[in-house]
DNA sequence: GAAAACTTTCAGAATATTTTGAAAATTCAA
DNA sequence: TTGAATTTTCAAAATATTCTGAAAGTTTTC
C-alpha cells in the first residue's frame, strides 16, 4: 500500500534525522508514529507497530511528554494509557526549541559563570580567560533572547512580519 | 595554580557540555584547548595536555577544521602541523549555527520532499500527510531563513539593534 | 633516493548508550 | 481484600560510538 509506505518511510526517515541531533531513536519513531495517527495508540500498539519491547515504549513515551510534545489520554471504559501526538507543527517546533534551549542554552551560562566566580582579575592572563568567559556568555545570552523571542512570537505575526525585516 | 586549574575547568565543562548537544566530547575539548591557547598547538602538545592517542587528536583536528572553528598553521622552520582556533566568540557561534543548520535542517527538507514525491493527494488521508510534510517544510523553512537571517547579519546591528525590536 | 619526521588510516578494544524482558509496583474492578 | 490488568523499573544484553596504536602513507631533508 502506498499510504503505509509513505508513512513508515516516514517514520524511519524521522528516526534517523534525530539521531543526527543527538535525539534517542526509538524517541523520534515514537513522536512520528503517533504524529500520523489519527487515533490515540496504546504501549501494545506501539510496541506492536514500531517492533519494540515495552520498557523501551514506557520509557520513551515519558520522555516524550516531558518534552511537551505528546499527552496521555484516558479513554472511557479502557484501562490502558493512550498517547496522542500534538498536531500542531508550530507548537512542536516551540516546544523542541524551547527544550533544546533549556538543555543547551542555559548549562552554557552556568558553567561560565561558574568558572568566572573563582577567577579573580589580577594578572593578564586571567583578564584574557575571562574575557573569552564573558564573550560566550554574551553570545549564550543573545541566542538565549533570539530563541526565548521567537518563541514567544505570534506565529502568525512571524510568518507575515519577520522575515520581512531582514531583506 | 589558580589560571591553570580554571582553564581545566573548562576544557572539562566545555567538553561534557558538547555531549550533552550531540557533540564528540573530544572534539569539543581541544576546541577548547586551542581556544585558550595564545599559542598554535601541535598534535603532540594536544596529544600530552589531554591524554589521548595520535589517531583521536588527528581525527578530531580535521573534524574541527570542517566545522571552521579552527585553522592549520605551518610555522617557519617547523615540520609539525599547529594549530589555533578562531578567537572571535561570535565568529564561532555564527561557524556552529552554520554547521547545525547545514546538519540538521537541510536533511528535514531534503527528506520530506523525498516523501512527497511519491505519494498523490487523491484521497483524504494521503491529503493529511501531506498536510503535516507540508507544514514540517514551512516551520523547517522558517527555522532556516531564521539562522540563515541571524548569521549574515552584521554582529554590532545585532547587539544594538536586533532584541529591542521585540521588546 | 633513502631515511627520518610527521600525518593518516583503520581494525580491534574500550566505552557509552540503548534496548530488552522479566520481576516489582501500581491500579482497578469486583 | 484479592487478583487480574497494566505500568514501571532496572540489571544484563545488544548495539553504537569513540578511542587506541601500530602500520601504511606522505612529505621533507640531506
Amino acid at each position: 500500500m502506498e499510504l503505509k509506505e509513505a508513512k513508515d518511510r516516514f517514520i524511519h526517515t524521522w528516526g534517523t534525522l534525530a539521531t543526527q541531533w543527538g535525539i534517542n531513536r526509538t524517541m523520534s519513531q515514537i513522536h512520528a508514529l503517533l504524529l500520523l495517527s489519527s487515533r490515540s495508540l496504546n504501549a501494545d500498539e506501539i510496541m506492536d507497530e514500531l517492533q519494540i519491547s515495552r520498557g523501551n515504549v514506557n520509557m520513551n513515551l515519558r520522555d516524550l511528554m516531558t518534552w511537551g510534545l505528546i499527552y496521555k489520554q484516558l479513554l472511557p471504559g479502557e484501562r490502558k494509557e493512550f498517547f496522542h501526538a500534538e498536531k500542531d507543527i508550530w507548537k512542536v517546533a516551540r516546544q523542541i526549541a524551547r527544550e533544546r534551549r533549556r538543555r543547551e542554552i542555559a548549562p552554557i551560562l552556568e558553567s561560565m559563570d561558574e568558572i568566572k566566580k573563582g577567577l579573580s582579575a589580577d594578572s593578564e592572563e586571567n583578564k584574557e580567560l575571562l574575557k573569552i568567559i564573558a564573550d560566550i556568555n554574551t553570545v549564550a545570552g543573545f541566542a538565549d533572547s533570539t530563541i526565548e523571542m521567537v518563541i514567544k512570537s505570534e506565529e502568525s505575526w512571524l510568518k507575515t512580519n519577520f522575515l520581512k525585516l531582514f531583506k
